[in-house]
DNA sequence: AGGAGTTTGAGAACCGTTGTCAACTCGGTT
DNA sequence: AACCGAGTTGACAACGGTTCTCAAACTCCT
């Protein structure tokens, strides 16, 4: 059994393509929730096209290798967004503009755990989210009004 | 101006049908979150029908007016319940079942309501829902395996 | 019963996301 | 440097949940 003899149970290698370096780097770039399709649009406008599929399949591979963090927008579209830390945290999302500020919730972990298994429940995972609107996104609103 | 003239901005009056009580009433018979789709299934089945477009349609309106919970389903599928208070609180839902429980984040408004301003956002809203397997379906789970 | 205006429902349209599969690349080998 | 096998890409089809359309049916009031 040499190198090249690759047992079954092996996952596979991933490959650097110029692809996932364009997505990696256009999450670099910005401290904002972004969904797929906005990262689609910004490569496509940069110069450096990647398609639709390819972005989604990326994102993807990020999310779950815990790369990039990943949650819903109010209307269920799925947002992506490089977070600084890759311990688990929360939100506080800008619905228009998608800036974030990364917080801690500092009790409720416990809490959940605890009210999870006084009603008999295993497994629990909890979903903690903030929305609301920055402030020059109000302010820019103001403006236009 | 007489009673029949309805000026412009008066809404509309609600107008009650069999299709409205009957999804009303399968709401009403379940303790259970339920998608859209689940609803018109069990209509279905029990022998009045109601077209999948009212289903919605219903659903949106009794939320709107607050008599039912909407929330999202991990895969971003909404789910309807009909919650014994109308005051605000989060749910713990069991992921195979719908099975929730209404439960209190003592402190969460509180915290939510400081960080957003602290960080200089408005109009702040917040998600906070657990999601567990309930202990019926981890026995019907293993008693399969 | 009569009529105005609301509601319904079958099917089309929508939209984000995933699947398909032949062509193309990456990375290691010869 | 050319070669090759396996991973990757992308245009497009397909999917699944939800909303739209609009003619027919129904509510509610007189």
């Amino acid at each position: 059994m040499n190198d090249t003899t690759r047992s079954a149970r092996t996952p596979a290698p991933p490959r650097m393509t110029r692809q996932r370096a364009a997505v990696a780097d256009a999450l670099g770039d910005t401290d904002e929730f972004r969904s797929a399709q906005q990262l689609h649009e910004l490569l496509r406008s940069r110069g450096d096209a990647v398609g639709l599929a390819t972005v989604y399949r990326t994102l993807q591979t990020l999310a779950d290798g815990g790369d990039v963090d990943v949650l819903r927008s109010e209307d269920g579209e799925s947002l992506y967004r490089r977070c600084a830390r890759r311990e688990h945290h929360h939100h506080l999302v800008c619905r228009a503009c998608g800036r974030t500020v990364e917080i801690d919730g500092p009790t409720v972990e416990q809490w959940a755990a605890s009210v999870g298994a006084a009603h008999g429940f295993a497994d629990i995972e909890h979903t903690v989210e903030l929305w609301g609107t920055c402030a020059a996104c109000r302010a820019a609103d103001e403006r236009s009004s």
